[in-house]
RNA sequence: GGAGGGAUACCGAAGUGGCCAAACGGGAAGGACUCAAGAUCCUUUGGCUUAGUGCCUUCAGGGGUUCGAAUCCUCUUCCCUCCACCA
């Protein structure tokens, strides 16, 4: 068995001193930019999950890359985080320490994968050099007014003693600690990420992402088209709403406003305040105990009334725990007839229900309903506008209300500005200094970065960096006075919203991104990464783009045209990860099989888009397959004959062309399939095929292997002789172990000059293998098909028979149903495959059944005359082979010549046969 | 409550109207090689049968469309993922 330890570790040397996988601006190629979601740098080590997501990236860089793409494909990480910070308070070991260590673990095990990264471009987002950048589009943000501080309600885990985005509050809970989110009134700095809802919204459409990822982004910016109105409260102030049901407004009974509206305190008496007041204590306390999701609708009243501008009726004001403070104004009208919360709501509080909207039948009664009714229907009770359709009322109803200047049609969305502060250690200052006198001040640009301190206590609770003096004290930059700075740090979600234009330019020290290097290689062509950033990253990307488009820094809108989301590994019913203590890890399967078997098997065992569940069972198939393609290079050749020259042709050349097409479409699992069917049909032909078509086949199959197992097909590669100073094929006996072969091979080879090797050498630089339609014959491959099942069918009739030594077989061709069938069909004159069929049926051919229907449509559509016509001249040709095979006369008899023979056959084509 | 994805043989997983009793891999059984084991190779692997041809039952379950359904439509059951008091 060949060592593929030292098999890997070889090429792996070899391609990294080589530099091959250094990619430069080439104007005279196509660029690819394959990129993956850079990882947070935790634990230290990979396992199957993380094997699986970067070998589908590898995949796709390397094939573009064999396919004479200029490939751009980098990796980095993710490096500032909550994670880190922890581990520096319990294992008493700096942030910073922490990060790099465990950045330097995993780069070797990405090395070890064998990912085709361009190493030279690694980056940090935690490195001053690349957290400078933040600090500057911050500046730039701010002076476009696109950053900004505000007082505001915000999600808070006490737990991670920290604010969080709302993108990072799932279910009411915090994303990493789970812990129950509380509302908190707090300065805060924001990215107005709502400036651009409406291209995020529409440029949606120009992306090629799943339909999936695309519905929960819609979902997320969240457009809808309602109306304005202004209610009066009843001390005469104006009580705006939003509504998306303008065609209900006669059936409003109650309003409800959210319970940490600011208004809300400030506008209520005595006993209804300590009502109120009481109520949103208890309301707190539930929150903390219960899942949100569960909590019931419930409220107070406010002792306070609100006025319908359309029919100026005066309806009780609740304050209700199901109404949100910062969606649109933050209260809402209440119709519940037609709105299932507010019938609930209705139905508890004892409120009237006025029905505005009857049904078809009109048949709609109050004491009747259980729940609200929802439907489309006419409208009653609502003054000249009754007997519309509610639809046509929504539009009639907000005309009129805008004529009347009591509201206005708007766009309300979802989304909400990106909070960015963090109240945490390990993340990007915040440029800003706090004056006296001046206000709100960010640093110059020219001083920055703005590094994070180092003398600071961890140990202690709170942000970190609030026992930094020499942090905290410093000059206003405008006045040059005594000033505090900014001591919140930004959300990692800043760092990765343009890592992508950081790698087009790694090293530069005086841009963020070099300009003319992003404009060759941005956008991204193929971005692959997890579903769960749907929201969160994919969002803010675009963001950044955007604004940064509009600030003359970029050319284009979108960063990632297209985007693959891959599907998750599980293991024991749960996501494979460190924390959930599931994991099966690189070394454990690489160690066993080498890394290439581990790759193969994680891109073999099921469709890369798809969820799967860890099961070890099937990879020694993978290893099989790997050992077995071995085999195939370093077996002697010896050539029988050149029968089979012609099958391999076309069957190779249907090969590369399929196969193209299944990775093109990212279904790797099938191209693994394809590559296992292709090597067994090269074993099975290869000592009847010339040594010329039979190398160039092994050496495209080389080629076409690299994506998956890069170090099998390097050195596969190598053994064919793909190398300047090797002349001859290797041989059994030379070396025992094969992997010292292309050991003394490479250290020939770096005698040679780098450039020289960078183009010729290696395997992953190679061409990928073209096809040739005109080289493809499907006749051939049907009638192999045919030659083969009748070689397999008289074998198991003689050993049916028992007989050893076979004096005749005769072969009966026997189809001439088929050619009645053909003669048939061609004189109907018609494509239609019921009537055809149906005629049929009422033809003696009818006996042919089952078999007539499968074959018509084929005759109709693509009249492959050879199913029919040619058999007998086909075998006739291979009769001497069969002959050779079976040691005896072989005869061909046609139907017509040989009455007592049976004429069915298990397939078209094959003859019946009968020994003796 | 909303959106999406699933259910295929012992297992994983292909397969989107007829060359489908269903690719490929695992497992299992038999055989070859071997003193033996392992590795490797070959065969079989829904049922009943036949020397071969054959018949029956299958792709979660019911109903439908069609000459023909794993594949299309419809309902039901079960599983998963994501979003969710958005007015």
């Amino acid at each position: 068995m060949p060592d593929f330890k030292s098999i890997q570790d070889k090429w792996q040397k070899a391609w990294s001193d080589a530099g091959i996988f250094k990619v430069k601006e080439d104007k005279h190629k196509k660029k690819f930019y394959c990129l993956e979601m850079f990882p947070y740098p935790s634990g230290s080590f990979l396992h199957m999950g993380h094997v699986r997501n970067y070998s589908i990236g590898d995949v796709i860089a390397r094939y573009k890359r064999l396919k004479g793409f200029n490939v751009l494909y980098p990796m980095g990480f993710d490096s500032f985080g909550l994670p880190a910070e922890n581990a520096a308070k319990k294992e008493k070991i700096h942030p910073r320490e922490y990060t790099e260590n465990a950045i330097a673990k995993i780069v070797e095990y990405m090395k070890q994968l064998g990912l085709s990264y361009d190493w030279d471009r690694i980056i940090a987002s935690h490195r001053p050099e690349y957290y400078k950048w933040n600090q500057y589009f911050f500046v730039k943000f701010f002076e476009k007014g696109l950053a900004y501080r505000k007082k505001a309600s915000v999600n808070f885990c006490e737990s991670c003693n920290t604010v969080l985005a709302n993108e990072e509050v799932d279910n009411g809970k915090c994303w990493r600690c789970e812990s129950i989110v509380v509302n908190k009134e707090l300065d805060q700095w924001f990215l107005k990420t709502t400036a651009y809802t409406e291209e995020l919204l529409n440029d949606i459409k120009k992306l090629e992402w799943s339909d999936k990822i695309k519905s929960i982004q819609e979902n997320w910016i969240g457009k809808s088209h309602g109306l304005m109105i202004s209610f009066k409260l009843d001390d005469g102030t104006d009580f705006p709403i939003f509504t998306t049901r303008p065609d209900t407004i006669y059936g409003v009974t109650f309003m409800v406003i959210a319970l940490n509206h600011p208004r809300l305190i400030g506008m209520l008496h005595d006993p209804y305040k300590k009502n109120v007041q009481d109520f949103i204590k208890e309301v707190e306390e539930a929150e903390l105990k219960d899942d949100m999701d569960f909590l019931e609708k419930s409220g107070v009243f406010t002792g306070r009334y609100v006025i319908n501008p359309l029919n100026n009726e005066k309806v009780p004001l609740y304050a209700g725990n199901f109404v949100l403070s910062d969606y649109a104004t933050g209260a809402i009208m209440a119709v519940p007839a037609h709105d299932q919360r507010d019938f609930e709501f209705a139905k508890k509080y004892n409120i009237p229900i006025k029905i505005v909207i009857q049904n078809k039948d009109h048949t709609l009664k109050l004491k009747d309903m259980e729940k609200a009714f929802i439907d489309n229907g006419t409208l009653v009770n609502s003054v000249s506008f009754n007997g519309l359709n509610n639809n046509e009322a929504i539009e009639k109803i907000s005309e009129y209300v805008e004529m009347k200047a009591l509201g206005k049609k708007t766009v309300q969305f979802k989304l909400k500005d990106w909070l960015i502060s963090r109240q945490r250690y390990w993340g990007t200052p915040i440029p800003i200094v706090y004056c006296d006198k001046c206000g709100i001040v960010p640093l110059h640009v020219e001083e920055l970065p703005l590094l994070l301190p180092d003398d600071v206590d961890f140990s202690k609770p709170g942000n970190p960096i609030l026992t930094s003096n020499s942090f905290i004290n410093t000059k206003c930059p405008k006045c040059n006075g005594e000033a505090k700075r900014e001591t919140d740090t930004m959300g990692g979600f800043m760092d990765s919203s343009w890592y992508f234009l950081r790698y087009c330019s790694p090293k530069t020290s005086d841009v963020a991104f070099d300009r003319e290097t992003v404009d060759y290689w941005m956008p991204v062509d193929q971005y692959v990464g997890g579903i769960e950033h749907a929201v969160g990253h994919l969002i803010y990307s675009r963001f950044f783009t955007k604004a940064l488009r509009d600030m003359k820094m970029l050319d284009f809108d979108e960063p990632f045209n297209a985007l693959f989301n891959q599907g998750i590994v599980y293991k024991d019913g749960a996501k494979m990860s460190k924390s959930h203590g599931n994991i099966v890890t690189q070394d454990d399967i690489a160690n066993k099989y080498g890394i290439d078997t581990a790759r193969l098997f994680m891109l073999f065992v099921a469709s890369p888009d798809k969820e799967m569940e860890w099961n070890d069972k099937g990879i020694e198939g993978s290893f099989r397959f790997i050992n077995k393609v071995y085999k195939l290079y370093d077996d002697e050749f010896n050539s029988m004959s050149n029968n089979k020259d012609k099958y391999l042709v076309s069957r190779k050349n249907i090969f590369i062309r399929d196969f193209n097409k299944t990775i093109d479409d990212f279904k790797l699992n099938t191209a693994v399939v394809m590559l296992m069917d292709f090597v067994s049909y090269l074993y099975d032909v290869r000592e009847n095929c010339s040594k010329k078509v039979y190398h160039e086949a092994l050496n495209n199959l080389a080629i076409m292997l690299n994506p998956f197992t890069p170090h099998l097909s390097e050195e596969i590669y190598h053994m064919l002789g793909n190398n300047k100073n090797r002349t001859n094929l290797p041989s059994k006996d030379q070396d025992s172990n094969n992997a010292i072969f292309g050991i003394k091979n490479f250290e020939l080879k770096s005698e040679i000059s780098k450039t020289e090797i960078f183009n010729t050498d290696f395997c992953s630089l190679e061409k990928w293998p073209e096809y040739n339609e005109e080289l493809i014959d499907d006749k051939l491959h049907f009638m192999e098909n045919v030659f083969d099942n009748t070689r397999k069918d008289i074998i198991s009739i003689l050993e049916l028979a028992k007989i050893e030594k076979p004096s005749e077989v005769k072969l009966i061709i026997a189809d001439k149903w088929k050619y009645d069938l053909y003669n048939e069909i061609k004189n109907m004159n018609s494509k239609n495959v019921s009537e055809i069929t149906r005629h049929l049926m009422n033809t003696e051919l009818k006996k042919h059944g089952q078999e007539i229907m499968k074959i018509v449509p084929k005759i109709i559509e693509k009249m492959p005359e050879y199913i029919i016509e040619d058999e007998y001249g086909f075998f006739s040709e291979n009769i001497a082979e069969l002959e050779k095979i079976f040691k005896c006369k072989i005869t061909l008899i046609k139907e017509e010549d040989c009455k007592e023979a049976k004429t069915k056959q298990s397939m078209p084509g094959k003859p019946a046969i009968i020994v003796s």
